[in-house]
DNA sequence: GTGCACAATGCGCCTATCGTCATACAGCGC
DNA sequence: GCGCTGTATGACGATAGGCGCATTGTGCAC
């Protein structure tokens, strides 16, 4: 199985994929919608964004299958499907972690 | 700690991170290189990108703490260090199957 | 129907990054 | 030292994607 990994076609997938995380922008957007439905006013508020492009990532998101969205009348409510992208981003984070540590250790011992 | 992850800083350093993964190239390497060792010329021959794309895109990784170097005479042996970017290809592609079969699934009653 | 608020899309600008070619650098054999 | 092989880097064109402005579309109230 390891082996199924590396077609070239699978990398293409999956870095794909990683490439929705890639953004700041859109990391951010999952970020506030992990905690439930959100309203779009509310995403470029917190983002400082321009409409446009909050609705293009959120389509992105959507797209992806990482969001879905409600109507609350004239408004749109959107919300983070699964937890894949926190346990992705715990994981990359406790290695962040570990490396900023990794080098104070590297400077205490210099 | 849900909180923690929502600052804008947290945020563009783990994107960062993906960004790295978000490449088809690097995935490719790193996807070589779990294996062992494995030496530079391989990697052209097994990719088919010139020798200076292959070059830069092993220092990013090796920036990032991705994969080591070891000299062997004239060449360099790269390999990948850690099993995070296994993990979290694993997770992702699991999560692609699922959705693959649950569109399956929806052509199947359609 | 008209008007109003919200969301999506067409267009263009701009920066970042891919990917190559040519060149410089490093280590080994002579 | 010189040449050779293997790796890194500077310069460049090409492409992708971020981001905003202006516009169009969509659903509600009247």
């Amino acid at each position: 199985m390891a082996q199924g990994t590396s077609t070239p076609e699978a990398m293409e997938e999956i870095s794909q994929f990683f490439r929705l995380l890639a953004e700041p922008t859109r990391l951010q957007l999952l970020c506030q919608l992990r905690q439930g439905p959100v309203d779009v006013a509310s995403l470029i508020q917190a983002t400082g964004f321009s409409q446009s492009h909050i609705s293009r990532q959120l389509g992105q998101l959507q797209r992806a299958g990482l969001v879905t969205s409600k109507r609350d009348g004239v408004r749109l409510l959107y919300r983070a499907e699964g937890e894949l992208v926190d346990d992705l981003c715990l994981l990359v984070q406790s290695r962040l972690r570990q490396r900023l540590e990794a080098q104070l250790q590297h400077l205490a011992v210099s």
